[in-house]
DNA sequence: TTTACATTGATTTTT
DNA sequence: TCAATGTAAA
């Protein structure tokens, strides 16, 4: 503890008082690029150094695993240790830490599973089918949000007030079944592990008081994103007493429709008394350029805590905005524009493209194929959740707990055995009947003989196929369970002989699987509450599997350029942005014009964009697009003329094109000429249009100038290139 | 049990 | 437009 002052070094003023602040409540407004987890490491690693906590009395909450990963990582890098002891975990990983421990406290059955928004909504599915409830007045995408929502609210069945409402009432039944439905089966929901464990702490007296003296100062991160639920949790778990350090950016709440509360870092002030509250702006991460535009922007927000961003770099280039015919248009310019840039020497992964909506990536996807750029899409179909493995676990968890019905009915015919819907139909009618797991039905009626002849043979066949699994694999290494039963179950045979490369891919990834499982057990896991062998080391990986679905991020060895959505956009950055479809009912969604609060989220969605942006931002927006395979007149967004016009310059077509530009305010030019009319017998030609020509081929208009014989337009030819062509001349046959 | 065809509806997504 | 459903037919 010679110099804990070190701690403090190439810390700016702001930062330094967040991170040396007597301990005490504090609320940390960091904007966006300030050096937020900067400053959370350094103040851990402050509180242990210059304060004298122990690691053990720290707690450290994140929203995503991959910002526990950073914090660890870089925490231990700052002192130079390893730090097994602190707790610096997800909300849902350290609530699925005490129900683990605590289970009995908590009335659980001891092995639990943990189940994904997905397997939530094929058991709610399930549920509706059951009850023979109509899925068209009760959609089980609403069902389930409904149940998330209350549990988010940290309201139990009883608690919810229909208000005599007998729509509202048969979602209250229906959330009552589904709680059943888990609780039967041993299932834990994500919303469940904090709803849970929020009650374990609040019904255990003792306990609550041990966790309390235990942890000295708790820290959250991204507090901004914190639902009610979590809200009472902390609240709870501190007591009001133990300090905590909250750091958040009311202007980069961005998950209101998730169930996040902006409010709570207002309601953090209020009643957590004598709390000081930190700001954090200066950016480190953007020209003024940029930060001058973002400010600006989000300035058009009502009630907000209050921050400006500075820099002290310079202003940069302008901000170029770009007005495309169409959506083929804007994608052609972005990435001619990309191509540029990576023949000035930017490599491809500093470049993205962000969006509004993922259906916008496939036009900017096939352009940046035709022009040979590689890319890649942030946000697919993660490792987990791939079907392959999704049924490779559920196996996995039937040696667990063969009352997993969820599980049950996901595998009892994959590989097809023969049991089909109407013989599972049966074993749910006889389960519900005699309030049974599945797995006991199934035994109930090969007992009774209810269940014979074919399907009772290959019934049969199914359960001992699970009992031998479990009894094969008992005493097994992790990885060689999760092969066994891999090779045993028929899933890779399965899967083999699948057409395609898809059954190929999907082998790989069982195989991958095995590879996973053998990291997990050599300690690579992020947060293993139990480590052990067989069965424990089993229970661990499934957890993990939920809790941690496996990273967006790919392999990096190619120089990709990146395409992803803005919420994903969320806590990264680049040198160079691109942000496309910037208009009216695209960008702020339409869904989300109508209500002012919603509309101020989506603002703030546009600052998280223009804020991602390290040297260069592009604004794009396109006057006509294809949207839902309707050719729509776009008008630029709001958010456009939101923006500094100092700070703004549109882009022209290189010298090329000379076309009405509307007005002194660039950006906002409404429609333009769209459509070129060749007079006389010249055909009639649209931008977008798909035409023949004699010795090109097929082709799409992408851009067009001129009037009459004159008239020349662009015409990407697949193969061929781009090329313009005088309509006079040429022979065009629209398509 | 698989395959073909119609129907529908369509932000954003960690855990 | 297109992908994900559900129904009908083989």
């Amino acid at each position: 503890m010679d110099d804990v002052t070190a701690i403090l070094d190439h810390l700016n003023t702001a930062q330094r008082e967040a991170v040396s602040a007597p301990q005490g409540n504090m609320l940390v407004l960091a904007g966006a690029g300030s050096g937020k987890t900067r400053v959370l490491v350094h103040r851990i690693a402050w509180l242990m150094q210059a304060e004298g906590l122990s690691p053990y009395a720290v707690l450290a909450v994140t929203f995503t695993n991959k910002a526990a990963r950073e914090m660890r990582t870089r925490l231990e890098a700052l002192l130079g240790l390893s730090l097994r002891n602190v707790w610096v975990g997800t909300f849902h990983s350290i609530a699925h830490r005490l129900l683990r421990t605590h289970w009995q406290d908590a009335r659980l059955p001891q092995h639990f599973q943990i189940i994904d928004s997905d397997d939530q909504l094929r058991l709610i599915k399930r549920l509706l089918k059951d009850h023979r409830i109509d899925d068209e007045r009760f959609p089980p995408r609403q069902v389930q949000s409904f149940i998330s929502g209350c549990k988010e609210e940290g309201l139990r069945p009883h608690q919810v007030d229909a208000h005599g409402d007998a729509y509202m009432g048969q979602m209250v039944e229906l959330y009552e079944h589904y709680q059943l439905t888990c609780e039967r089966g041993g299932l834990v929901d994500f919303g469940e592990l904090l709803l849970r464990s929020l009650e374990l702490l609040r019904d255990t007296p003792a306990l609550l008081a041990h966790y309390q003296e235990r942890f000295a100062h708790v820290l959250v991160d991204e507090f901004q994103d914190t639902n009610t639920l979590q809200y009472a949790w902390l609240k709870l778990l501190s007591g009001m007493k133990t300090p905590m350090t909250v750091v958040g950016d009311d202007d980069q709440s961005i998950y209101g429709w998730r169930g996040a509360r902006v409010e709570n870092i207002r309601r953090f002030e209020q009643e957590f008394r004598d709390t000081r509250t930190v700001r954090l702006e200066q950016n480190y991460r953007s020209t003024s350029a940029i930060l001058d535009a973002a400010n600006a922007l989000i300035s058009h927000n009502t009630s907000r805590m209050g921050k400006e961003l500075w820099t002290a770099g310079s202003r940069g280039e302008p901000i170029s905005v770009y007005a495309g015919f169409n959506d083929l248009d804007e994608a052609r310019f972005i990435v001619d524009t990309i191509r540029e840039k990576v023949n000035e020497g930017h490599t491809r992964r500093e470049i993205a493209i962000l969006y509004r909506s993922n259906a916008q990536s496939r036009v900017l996807e096939e352009t940046l194929i035709r022009q040979g750029v590689p890319y890649r899409i942030y946000g697919g179909q993660r490792f987990y959740e791939r079907l392959e493995i999704k049924n490779a676990l559920a196996y996995l968890r039937l040696l667990l707990n063969r009352d997993d019905d969820a599980s049950l009915e996901r595998v009892i015919n994959v590989p097809a055995r023969g049991i089909g819907t109407r013989t599972v139909e049966l074993l749910r009618e006889r389960a519900r009947h005699t309030g049974v797991s599945l797995w006991q039905a199934l035994h109930d009626g090969l007992g009774d003989a209810s269940l014979r002849g074919r399907a009772g043979t290959a019934v049969k066949a199914f359960a001992d196929l699970i009992e031998r699994l479990d009894n094969d694999t008992a005493g097994l290494a992790l990885h060689e369970i999760i092969d066994h039963v891999n090779e045993v179950s028929g899933l890779v045979e399965h899967h083999r002989s699948e057409k395609g490369e898809k059954g190929q891919a999907r082998v790989e990834n069982l195989e991958e699987l095995v590879t996973a499982a053998r990291a997990f057990t050599q300690g690579e896991a992020l947060d293993p509450p139990v480590a052990g062998e067989g069965a424990v080391a089993l229970e661990g990986f499934l957890a993990e599997a939920a809790l941690n679905a496996g990273d967006h991020e790919a392999d990096d060895f190619e120089d990709c350029v990146q395409l992803m959505t803005l919420h994903s956009a969320k806590g990264l950055e680049f040198p160079v942005v691109f942000i496309a479809g910037v208009e009216e009912g695209l960008f702020p969604h339409r869904m989300s014009i109508e209500e002012p609060g919603r509309l101020e989220e989506e603002r703030r969605l546009c600052y998280v964009g223009l804020t991602r942006a390290m040297r260069k931002l592009y604004l794009t927006h396109a006057e006509l697009r294809r949207l839902h395979g309707k050719e729509t007149f776009q008008r630029p967004s709001r958010f456009l003329r939101e923006l500094p016009d100092e700070h703004l310059e549109e882009v022209r077509l290189r010298g090329q094109i000379s076309r009405p530009v509307t007005a002194s305010r660039p950006a906002v030019g409404l429609s333009r000429q769209t459509s070129v009319n060749g007079g006389g017998d010249l055909p009639s030609l649209s931008l977008g249009q798909r035409v023949h020509h004699p010795v090109f081929g097929e082709g799409v208009i992408l851009n067009a100038e001129g009037e009459g014989e004159r008239a020349r337009v662009q015409v990407s030819f697949e193969g061929e290139g781009d090329k313009w062509l005088v309509l006079g001349f040429a022979k065009l046959t629209p398509l």
